[in-house]
DNA sequence: ACCTGAACACCGTTCAAGT
DNA sequence: ACCTGAACACCGTTCAAGT
């Protein structure tokens, strides 16, 4: 009788993984990273936190199937971009996955957390493929892909680490202003680079900065 | 009485900020990031769990305070280091970052979390003067030093992930050639590339591959 | 000023019991 | 097969009470 309730309210519909990533990813959306709880997600589910764990073994898993169906979400739409160069598609994919972090900053953390798992496979995959298409020497592609790679995953967790503060600030071009005054008044001597940095980092735009950066290891990589 | 007699304990030390920050660092290098909790900690320093916060705010705080101890260490050791060129000095900072996380995984998720804080400022820093010692033109300071700065940090949240991942396994090479025997076990079509540089996987040493990258900017950063 | 230790409000996870 | 909901073993943090 009590489950019939519990079912109804949900309108029928059924208990399913699906069911349970969508909603995890409605929550860390939503609350960020530590908005989601079995418990809150059994109350959005309507039914109990024990429920959770006939679909989904623990929340580990339940992350990484979260991160993999936003991944490669991000990774089919670059697929369609229909890029002419290999230097086009790394910065199709590359602003796929920073995207897709704006988008849900909690990703940012769960790629740096976990990199060997399927999601970072797919990104590795197409930024491997783009390389070799530069023909980039065998011996340099491993590096050359790494190299992209870890870039887009350190950018992706200050995005999240940003996004976290920027939370508890009003907006972003606020937290940017504030961090660009305190970087304006750091000590002269000890941060005599920094204190010239403060300008730039106030007016800079982090979409436009961080294909900067994968020019920049483009060019590297290109050259000879 | 019983105080005096925790007191006698911890022979007669004071409890103090820098004891703590001492403990908590010992605590994460021999258990990880889980390890460090207040009630462990406590029963470290022979002191109930409420007395910490005497000297420490919070756990954010106290984890800022052993990051910020741990990196200033390894940027001294690397000022010490005489370079003659920044190219160089850009190498010695990066592996000194490196190694540092190396040593204590957990910097290196700490990094990736609180992008903004002072240990991530100095490594700004002495980045960014070599970066302008490169004769890098204004303009492209902010993306040259942000770009080695995010590589770094996208590493060093990789080996953090993996030092969480190898504590489960037995040891690294066993790790790295567990994984590699995935990678060319992958679908032929799907992950193409992924499957050619498991080769490279296994045989890749950590650090080598670290300042490859490096280095790859580097020349990112001198190409016209 | 500094410390104690119980208490509070949470967690993830398990599991007997239900349907 | 699937779900419930209480229970367990933890957390970080607070705070009255002690010295």
């Amino acid at each position: 009788m009590v489950n019939q309730a519990r079912r109804a309210e949900r309108r029928g519909e059924a208990l399913t993984r699906e069911s349970i990533v969508a909603a995890a990813i409605e929550l860390l959306d939503l609350e960020g990273d530590a908005g989601l709880t079995f418990r809150a997600l059994a109350t959005k589910l309507s039914t109990g936190a024990g429920a959770i764990y006939w679909h989904v073994a623990n929340k580990e898993e339940l992350l990484l199937a979260a991160t993999e169906l936003v991944v490669s979400a991000a990774l089919s739409n670059a697929d369609d971009a229909g890029d002419t160069t290999p230097r086009e598609t790394v910065r199709t994919i590359a602003v796929g996955v920073f995207d897709a972090i704006d988008a849900h900053p909690w990703l940012g953390t769960q790629l740096a957390r976990a990199p060997s798992h399927s999601a970072m496979l797919s990104i590795f995959e197409g930024i491997g493929r783009a390389v070799q298409a530069l023909e980039v020497p065998q011996a340099a592609q491993f590096t050359s892909a790494m190299t992209l790679v870890n870039y887009m995953l350190g950018v992706g967790s200050q995005n999240a680490a940003n996004a976290r503060m920027v939370d508890a600030a009003a907006d972003r071009r606020e937290f940017l202003s504030k961090t660009a005054a305190v970087w304006a008044a750091l000590d002269a001597d000890e941060y005599a680079f920094t204190r010239t940095m403060a300008a730039p980092l106030r007016d800079h735009d982090d979409r436009a900065e961080f294909l900067a950066g994968i020019d920049l290891i483009l060019a590297g990589i290109a050259r000879p």
